[in-house]
RNA sequence: GCCCACAUAGCUCAGGGGUAGAGCACUUCCUUGGUAAGGAAGAGGCCACCGGUUCAAUCCCGGUUGUGGGCUCCA
């Protein structure tokens, strides 16, 4: 006889034992119409699981996130029922959910074109039409095998096999097709209203590059029509922010075939990396670190000792000279090193902060390269801290704080934090590993960010915080970093006397705040979709002529605030004034500055924003106080009120 | 590196076996106009590169390079 408690609080008592549906229908028919799956004590359900025991029930539709998970999940299913009923050779291996929608990987013999995608969307709603219930079944492992053995389906047969003997596998079926599933899923093919292939792609069967490249089908599914329009016009509109798209109308840089993946950086782009890097070098400053410059080629006997020759050799550029070998830095470290055992170091130098905007070249793979997200060469705000054992936590605090100092400025707060530990292959004794890891933690855990552990993942020479942001399309970027380094100063010999006239070897940490100025360049151009804060905008301001009377007075003013440290351009074309104010919106220039015959009259200038916001008639001084103030608000509190950044 | 797609004027793109088109941008001229596009004329292309098929290739086929979307990788 169990009684039902619902999320509000109420309770139904039945005198048997009922299902989530007849739960649901006994609140009300639309609700049971509406029912995609259950929640019974914290655990999804199908709507037809059946409730023998007192229980908290949540009765899931589309509305809520999990439901809507489950129905594309379910998406998933029927996508590949759609499939083997077109292509009954291709082989069904996975299906899950990702963000938005959901992708299945068929192993098949050819890969699926466009033309295909809209056959197999039609075939799915042909399903859908034909409104199969969904059942829920439970095999042995060794049944299971066997029949999809019979099928044919080997990647299935793989999967099933690497499951634990001792489980009942549970499936489920709609029409001819079942698959091996935990489930929950949606209780008819009917339940279906909204969804649509989107891409193909190759995908390593496993994930692993030695096997088999499988097709992937991905697809969005919604709980509406209206809500999957909403999105695919979400999508068209972040693909308007695509950095590589407002890097060309902007004239920020370029790429070509000459220099795959390395920057041409144009005088406007170039103008806001010196803006940051100017940035960086000032909070430097402020957190006591010294500023280095180290060689860019370097001799592979380096790389060989520091142990990068071996595992990363085919990952760089490499130059020999009259029979020398020679690398060119993929990395700083060797070289600060380098910086650290000149002379004798004491434990009163430590700890002892090297900081260099260093110029790495890394010879991606081709496929892996992504405008200035990931490039072949680029600038890491690079700095390795040599101190103590038991200076790592205090430092990595230290530099927790400021790299959320640093984010903040530019107006980044959705941060991905990431802890990365012990991977199987590692150098360092186990204590080594346990102080690290530990004191990388207790630096998350005191600053009360939330992270996301990643067992195994660090480098094999310590674990290591990751802190991620994402792009226009939700892709995640690692920006900063912050690794424990064991090994290279004990390869590269660095050493400093302790408190007891002993060598010690110190522990490194490597550090990057922005990581690439260039990817965090493309990341911050999505983030403001080109409409760079004051502080960092190329041009600050453009002055403005009406008629070429005003000329004379336009140039003065352009370089009386030139002269005041702003970057300022003057537009004195012979056009209209509407045209230019266009031409300068859409070049998102912060402050456009219009002088006609009346400004020139009362020694004033006329202010408008590109927000195209009138700020009216100020004298010449008014203006620089409010352009300093916007330029020092950096990111935090903008003077002028900006709506969310409008597309170029 | 792997799978798929794409590459035409400075940019965005159309076209299609008989050596090419639009809009914007550019140049010149007219216009001196008060806050998101004034008008006219002109110039501009080895249709990514290398091969093949063909009387003829920008178009069809193969390769290379680059780019895009994924996968793998990312010290």
């Amino acid at each position: 006889m169990p009684v039902i408690t619902l999320p509000d609080g109420s309770q139904k008592k039945f005198d048997k034992p009922v299902t989530v549906l007849e739960v649901a229908a006994s609140i009300g028919p639309r609700l049971a119409d509406a029912a995609i799956a259950g929640k019974v004590n914290g655990k999804e359900v199908d709507t037809f699981f059946t409730i023998a025991d007192d229980a908290e029930l949540s009765i899931l539709t589309s509305k809520d996130p999990e439901g809507l998970d489950v129905i594309r999940h379910s998406c998933a299913h029927l996508m590949a029922q759609a499939v083997q009923r077109l292509f009954p050779q291709a082989q069904v291996t996975i299906g899950p959910v990702i963000e938005d929608g959901f992708y299945y990987d068929f192993g098949f013999e050819r890969a699926f074109t466009p033309e295909d995608l809209e056959k197999i969307e039609a075939k799915m709603w042909e399903i859908v039409k034909e409104n199969h219930a969904v059942s829920r079944s439970l095999m042995s492992r060794d049944d299971a095998v066997e029949l999809f053995e019979q099928k044919g389906e080997k990647y299935k047969v793989e999967i099933i096999q690497d499951i634990p003997n001792a489980e009942d596998l549970s499936f489920y079926q709609q029409g001819e097709f079942i698959d091996l599933c935990r489930g929950p899923h949606v209780p008819r093919t009917g339940a279906f209203k909204a969804f649509k292939l989107t891409k193909v792609a190759g995908a390593y069967w496993r994930g692993d590059s030695k096997n088999p490249m499988l097709q992937r089908i991905y697809g969005t599914a919604w709980p509406d029509k209206k809500s999957l329009q909403a999105y695919l016009e979400r999508l068209a509109e972040a693909e308007k922010r695509d950095h590589r798209k407002i890097g060309q109308k902007l004239d920020l840089f370029h790429f070509q075939p000459e220099a795959p993946g390395m920057v041409f950086w144009h005088d406007k782009g170039w103008n806001i990396y010196l803006a940051i890097e100017n940035y960086i070098r000032d909070r430097l400053e402020k957190h006591d670190y010294q500023e280095v410059k180290t060689p860019q080629v370097v001799s592979r006997t380096l790389w060989e000792k520091s142990g990068h020759w071996e595992v990363f050799r085919q990952n760089m550029f490499t130059v020999d000279v009259e029979d020398n070998p020679f690398a060119i830095k993929p990395m700083n470290c060797p070289c600060h090193v380098q910086i650290f055992n000149q002379g004798i170091k004491s434990y009163r130098d430590l700890p002892l902060r090297m900081a260099e905007f260093g110029s790495c070249h890394r010879y991606e793979p081709s496929g892996a390269l992504h405008g200035l997200m990931r490039v072949r060469h680029f600038v890491q705000d690079d700095a390795h801290i040599f101190c103590t054992e038991d200076q790592i936590q205090a430092e990595v605090s230290d530099f927790i704080s400021l790299v959320y100092e640093v984010y903040a400025d530019f107006g980044f707060n959705d941060v991905i934090v990431r802890l990365s530990t012990r991977p199987e292959e590692r150098v360092g004794s186990d204590e080594l590993w346990d102080k690290s890891e530990q004191a990388l933690e207790l630096a998350l855990q005191n600053a009360g960010l939330e992270y996301e552990l990643c067992p195994g993942e660090g480098a094999f020479y310590g674990p290591k915080i990751e802190f991620s942001m994402r792009d226009c399309l939700h892709r995640v970027w690692q920006c900063g970093t912050i690794q424990v380094d064991f090994s290279t100063p004990e390869r590269l010999g660095a050493s400093f006397i302790n408190e007891n006239s002993e060598r010690e070897v110190p522990v490194m940490l490597h550090r990057a705040i922005l990581g690439s100025l260039e990817r965090f360049i493309g990341i911050l151009i999505e983030e403001t979709a080109g409409a760079f804060p004051a502080w960092l905008a190329p041009v600050q301001a453009v002055v403005m002529n009406i008629t070429d009377h005003q000329a004379e007075r336009c140039a003065f003013v352009a370089d009386f605030l030139t002269e005041q440290g702003f970057r300022v351009t003057k537009d004195l074309r012979n056009e209209k004034i509407g045209f230019k104010i266009r031409e300068h919106t859409i070049q998102r220039v912060p402050y456009l500055l219009v002088i006609g015959d009346r400004e020139v009259e009362n020694q004033t200038i006329s202010v408008r924003t590109r927000e195209g916001q009138d700020l009216g008639s100020m004298s010449l001084t008014d203006f620089v106080s409010v352009l300093t103030k916007d330029v020092e608000s950096k990111g935090n509190k903008p003077l002028v009120q900006e709506k969310k950044p409008a597309t170029v």
